[in-house]
DNA sequence: ATTGAAATTGAATATCGCTTTCAATTAGGA
DNA sequence: TCCTAATTGAAAGCGATATTCAATTTCAAT
């Protein structure tokens, strides 16, 4: 962690430790706000600038991406070996993993079909789970 | 169009005729601000806040739908038959359009394996374009 | 261990897309 | 024509993220 840092010119620092652990053992898609606060009852004293400064870094050294379903909210996704989308429900925003490891090859060869080199992907499907149906289903609608 | 307008509820205005026309007649994955000094030039007293309302009812009729590609910035892409994914150059911002008709059943298996209703994919490639991979292999690195 | 340049920090402030408010105007069915 | 609900433009507001800056800390080179 500490050599993936230097190796890329940058410090290591008691609170990008901190931020680091608590980034990862959190689950999947992590808004700066959610993290900042978990952070933050660990250390009140490190700044939210820090965990936002952090949260980007962490993508720069390429161990999270940003994921954007476009409710203006980033969530950071740690980046698995395992390709994969998102399903996400409009209602009540629930978020739901897929393997996408089959679409990757149809998704490369698109990429240099236009003179691409893909750098990474993003599958989503938005829609309405299960659970929110029932429940508009009975109230009436 | 008027028609289609009315059939909801909304009513057709002077300003509305304008950015409708002129978001038709713009390329693909026009932003608000893009359209709205487009529409401006053409009209200066047509407000901001009128070419964001017009683009959000644009999406709630149906004849466009939002495109985030995570640099904060929403972009409007009109509907066609043809579902279609997004090539995205992290250099320089070039939007490719694929076709990704041949996903959707795809998709559409995903989802309701999950109990998803879908709604819309998203289906984005981040990557470097050509001319920036040769540009950048020119001045040095 | 000490040093010193460069990176990092936290607080505050700024920015940037976008949304909302509000009083005045307008569309369009009755 | 009239009336009401929808719409307008300007301005203010909002929330997420970025930036500034002086003080502090890291760590490679001594």
């Amino acid at each position: 962690m500490k050599e993936l840092l230097h190796a890329k010119g940058f410090k290591m620092t008691p609170q990008r430790e901190l931020i680091f652990r608590t980034f990862f053992d959190m689950g999947r898609h992590v808004s700066a706000d959610e993290l900042s606060e978990k952070v933050r009852r660990k250390d009140r004293s490190i700044g939210h600038s820090t965990v936002w400064r952090t949260l980007k870094l962490i993508c720069t050294v390429g161990l999270a991406q940003e994921v954007n379903i476009g409710d203006g909210i980033t969530r950071y996704d740690r980046i698995t070996r395992v390709p994969h989308g998102h399903l996400f429900c409009l209602e009540c925003g629930e978020f739901v993993e897929f393997d996408a490891g089959d679409m990757i090859s149809r998704l490369d060869k698109v990429a240099s079909d236009s003179g691409f080199v893909p750098e990474g992907f993003k599958v989503e499907i938005q829609g309405y789970c299960k659970k929110c149906r029932q429940q508009s289903q009975e109230s009436g609608r």
